[in-house]
RNA sequence: GGUUCCAUCGUCUAACGGUUAGGACGCCAGGUUCUCAUCCUGGAAAUCGGAGUUCGAUUCUCCGUGGAAUCACCA
């Protein structure tokens, strides 16, 4: 492409709505594009339909890109510019390329402006589609704005872009069809043309347009109470619709930058697949430290520490456990509301029924219970789980390890799944873990 | 319907016109301690159809078919 020019990226949002994972796409290829040229990011606020427009949106915007660290380097908002809009109106109307039409829509008085349309063809190469040509007959003489004071969509996007020397349009490929008359008003304003490159659409997990109606379609900005890293979100949406020619999965923004190349976006809609995104979530939360995890997951324990069963030591053990099983923030809470981690701080109820293990009987499971109960006990040295596997084992494997393993695993923790007994039986400690066994045999016992 | 764009496993995708069509997510199976999870190994899984060009098409051309976007005095 053209090197000598500077290159300068825009994100042109309108606020009428919280931003979405489109948007942040849109944002990240042109953040992206813009700083791997070591050019300029710039943000504009398309806030000139004052109806729909909120402040809060535009914020909800903002702190979206900041919190996945796209940081841009000027920002204009299109309704401090309105006398802008309004010279190039009049400019255009003096050259005849606009003129005021008989009436408006919804008012009947007042005249709206129209573009007077050459009825050409219009040609331009996308970066990434290749070749367009269009027709604009079949435009007619578009509306550019309702009156002087109030523009249009498509005279604001060309005069913003003429005058912010925008060298690259990244924009989504539902603009295609924009594309031939801000060619049209472009001309006849005299700015120079910038390239085009129309990015592929994230569609639908079931196909077709992104929509709020898909579950797992949220405000982007609300991944981050889900406890998606920005880093992972970021990874994820650079990942749709494009790839960087090699096997790597796990990509860095710096990577992202260093890499990006706008040729090899594809052309064709990708849908986004949550489960993807949460096993990159993943990825990246195996790079946490134990402590960072910690810090990851406290929020959600609040309310549990300040029960009188918390125990902070407890906490500190089962960090690991918690982590291997989990993708994202919800994973942890999902444990806590189906009470999976309950047994850590509390005695479980026993089940007489599930204790026993498939292939074993009653007497079996106490005569194995009070086994285990009797090594615990005389077990000396350090309650890790390694060693106490191993002063279990052999008897383990004499008598069939499910049979031992099963009931033991179910005493200390009262449920069908969990870790695994030796990883219970350090967690918990040893007088902990004789107490819920001797539990259990009282409860066979009844 | 008009216009524009697109088409490789279910999904995201790789493949100078020559590959057993590769990888990842997900799925299935086996293994690592009974269960769950993690991890490891293995497996199933794709070039939309038809012509043409070519010694040879996933790749180039055309025609179908399918999908998407857009058709505002919203952006």
């Amino acid at each position: 492409m053209n090197t000598e020019k500077k290159v300068i990226t825009r994100m042109a949002p309108s606020p009428t709505g919280k931003f979405h994972i489109g948007g942040v796409r849109t944002a990240l290829f042109n953040y992206l594009f813009a700083k791997h040229h070591n050019g300029t990011f710039i943000i504009r606020s398309e806030d000139t339909d004052k109806e729909r427009s909120k402040p809060e949106y535009e914020e909800n915007m903002l702190d979206t890109l900041e919190w996945l660290g796209m940081k841009h380097d000027a920002f204009y908002r299109q309704s401090e510019r309105t006398e802008i809009y309004q010279e190039h109106i009049k400019k255009l109307i003096d050259s005849s390329n606009a003129y005021e039409a008989e009436a408006s829509k919804d008012n009947p008085d007042m005249p709206v402006i129209r573009f007077k349309n050459p009825n050409k063809i219009v040609k331009f190469t996308d970066l990434i589609l290749g070749d367009i040509e269009f027709d604009t007959t079949e435009l007619g003489d578009f509306v550019i704005a309702r009156n002087i004071e109030t523009p249009i969509y498509h005279l604001t996007v060309v005069v913003d872009d003429g005058l912010m020397e925008i060298s690259h349009i990244l924009r989504g490929q539902e603009h295609i069809n924009n594309t031939p008359r801000q060619i049209l008003i472009l001309e006849a304003l005299g700015f120079e043309r910038p390239e085009y490159a129309h990015i592929p659409l994230i569609m639908s997990p079931r196909g077709g347009k992104l929509s709020k109606r898909d579950p797992e379609v949220i405000p982007a900005y609300e991944y981050k109470d889900q406890g998606i890293l920005p880093e992972a979100l970021v990874n994820f949406l650079a990942f749709i619709g494009w790839n960087p020619g090699d096997e790597r999965e796990i990509m860095s923004m710096d990577e992202l930058i260093a890499d990006f190349d706008i040729s090899k976006v594809q052309k064709s809609g990708g849908a986004f697949n949550i489960d993807k995104m949460h096993w990159i979530n993943k990825q990246y939360l195996n790079e946490f430290s134990d402590t960072e995890f910690a810090e990851y997951i406290a929020p959600l324990f609040t309310e549990l520490k300040s029960t009188p069963i918390y125990d902070e030591s407890v906490m500190q053990k089962i960090i690991p456990i918690i982590r291997e099983r989990t993708n994202y923030l919800i994973d942890v809470q999902d444990m806590i509301t189906d009470g999976e981690l309950d047994y850590y701080f509390a005695q479980p109820e026993i089940d007489t029924e599930k204790i026993i293990w498939k292939k074993d009987v009653k007497e079996g499971t106490i005569r194995h219970l009070e086994e285990a109960h009797e090594l615990i006990s005389n077990f000396n040295g350090e309650f890790t789980a390694d060693l106490v596997k191993e002063s279990l084992w052999i008897y383990a494997e004499e008598v069939g390890k499910g049979n031992l393993l099963w009931p033991l695993r179910y005493a200390l923790s009262g449920r069908d799944k969990s870790p695994d007994p030796f990883t219970l039986l350090a967690t918990l400690g040893k007088k902990t873990s004789l107490e819920r066994i001797t539990f259990a045999l009282s409860e066979l016992n009844k």
